[in-house]
DNA sequence: CTGAAAGCGCTTACAG
DNA sequence: CTGAAAGCGCTTACAG
């Protein structure tokens, strides 16, 4: 790096830029005095205080010399749907608080999206630990963190390639429950829409629903399996091509609120009322979920515990204690709203 | 502060625990040499680089040592409408990023409603500006930063008690061409759902919608304006609240797309149809207004903007350089969908 | 309250 | 590649 010299444009040069003894020749006094003011030490007269304080302040020293690094805990997302990277946010913001933290956030979707090295980026700031909530994680760069001692923590990571810790929900479970609130309502032609089975969070969810249907004995229909990604445009298409088949399904399973919303749309667009002549399960719970019309029927993940977990596993690492477990799974809640009846046939 | 020896269950004392002498001393090697390992300077054997570099790391040392503050841009929220925030932040991101700086999140909710001092949390980290974007900064809270010369700018702030540099969008004119749209629909009989109209922007918005009617010449209806908060419930409640009048409104312009969703609720119930029975307009634009049935009109606020714009303003005055401005107020557009129609009757 | 002197921790420049 | 010596910037302990 160029060493550079203070840029004439700026009247604030960065704490350090002149040398504490020369800010003592500009207030006439000695070395010692001026770091004294500057530590909030007492033994200093008021006015040789203030001449001080103001010549610190026009060079752009600050009280309370930190020499370490931030206290901060670092959020990774990757165009995470924003109500639930929020609520993880405020988990994670809570439990560092607590541990006098602050938090960092950072969205790598255009790094990663171009291919760029997003850890360099965090390294240089040295937080206390990294959180990240995005799928693409390589052992690579758990490596990286590793070696400069920054424990990094996944939140739902898409695979286990390599073992860092992780926080997730037991997506499995929850897809269960849901499947099975739709069969006890007597659905037998129930439609699935996963995301991208690749990730792991929607293999465990179209996993448990495969499991509920064989408990109960319905036989699989692969042809009212659809695969997409977590978005609202993916759940109207795929659910319009359910709907569109000759022997529609009577409910449909959603990887996530954001197709079932779609859902909602691909049934207004072919006539269809929900619940009367089509259930829709949803999975999230995002705030708009009980705004719907009807309100949605979907499993709840505990997105601020999450966060908050994480964020205890994480400074609980950056500490070196051992922590209870390396790997959490959060309970999923099914939320029965007014998406969901029995079937009309 | 009381100076705490190092915790015996820490398996990794924090940097600068133990003297880099000591750390010489253990690696068998002198301080120069421990210097250049710890500064990634060349002429260091490979053998002894390595066996420093262990040391250090279990010491808890890393490289680059940082003397200044973090380069960091602290942005405030008081539990703002989550993709709302998610939009500014990523906006300050871009920005910060640009220049080097990441960004802290906190949500003052909890300590601005017990009544903490939440600035003083923001000032151990001394960030290179703060960016608030709730409303609830007061004079002092101003002064705080002022004396620490860490340059606060605000998003959208309630009131012009004290000449902060504020970044917002244009309220006014959004509403008066929301509610011009449903003039030149036809609409003669419209309600107003308005926030807090202590709040400058919400004012802005009333304001705008009054100046709308005045130009057209229809005469202001009082019983059709409902004062409440910007929530889902109060848009539904007060929205029912005007759809029971005898002689009801033919369009509704809202204080933002919650209270939106909640007339489309109110509708619902009174068994009315959007937009032919009820136009809506919101404001905001949130990313769920064009998943709603039908699709809302609304007026957006460019918030990605209004992040980057407050990123620049507060980057600028850290530098000690003049803004071409101090505060600035961005566009709104209004974007036409589903939900407005020419009146039925 | 103030500062000359000593000290601390790290880095730099240079000799081997 | 390595380290004794000098240096730098700040702080501490103490004398006036």
């Amino acid at each position: 790096m160029i060493e550079e010299g203070p840029r004439p444009h700026l009247r604030k040069p960065r704490r350090g830029d002149l040398p504490l003894a020369t800010i003592a020749e500009l207030a006439g006094v000695s070395p010692p005095t001026v770091s004294k003011v500057l530590n909030g030490r007492r033994g200093v007269g008021e006015q040789t205080r203030q001449r001080v304080e103001a010549l610190l302040r026009d060079h752009g020293y600050r009280r309370r010399q930190t020499t370490g690094a931030a206290l901060c805990v670092e959020v990774v997302f990757h165009r995470m749907l924003s109500s639930i990277a929020m609520q993880i946010l405020r988990g994670v913001q809570e439990v560092a608080a607590a541990h006098d933290h602050t938090v960092g956030f950072t969205d790598v979707h255009r790094l990663v999206s171009a291919g760029l090295p997003w850890a360099e980026q965090l390294l240089v700031r040295q937080p206390t630990a990294v959180i990240t909530a995005f799928a693409l994680v390589t052992a690579e760069d758990g490596e990286r963190f590793e070696a400069d001692g920054i424990p990094l923590v996944a939140i739902d990571p898409t695979g286990d390639l390599f073992p860092t810790p992780a926080v997730g929900s037991n997506n499995w479970s929850g897809a269960l429950a849901a499947t099975r609130h739709l069969l006890e309502l007597g659905h037998r032609r129930i439609g699935v829409i996963t995301g991208p089975v690749r990730d792991l969070s929607a293999r465990a969810r179209l996993d448990g629903f495969h499991a509920a249907l064989d408990y109960a004995g319905v036989p699989l229909d692969q042809s009212l399996e659809q695969r997409g990604v977590f978005t609202f445009e993916d759940g109207r298409d795929l659910g319009a091509q359910l709907l569109a088949r000759p022997d529609p399904p009577t409910a449909v399973v959603c990887g996530d609120d954001l197709q079932a919303m779609g859902v909602y749309a691909a049934a207004r667009d072919a006539g269809l009322r929900i619940p009367e002549d089509l259930s829709v399960v949803g999975f999230d719970d995002v705030e708009q979920a009980a705004w719907l019309a009807p309100p949605l029927t979907t499993v709840r993940q505990p997105f601020a515990e999450i966060g908050a977990t994480a964020a205890r596993l994480a400074l609980t690492l950056a500490d070196g204690r051992a922590p209870a477990q390396e790997r959490y799974e959060l309970g999923t809640t099914l939320v029965v709203r007014a998406s969901t009846a029995p079937p009309s046939r």
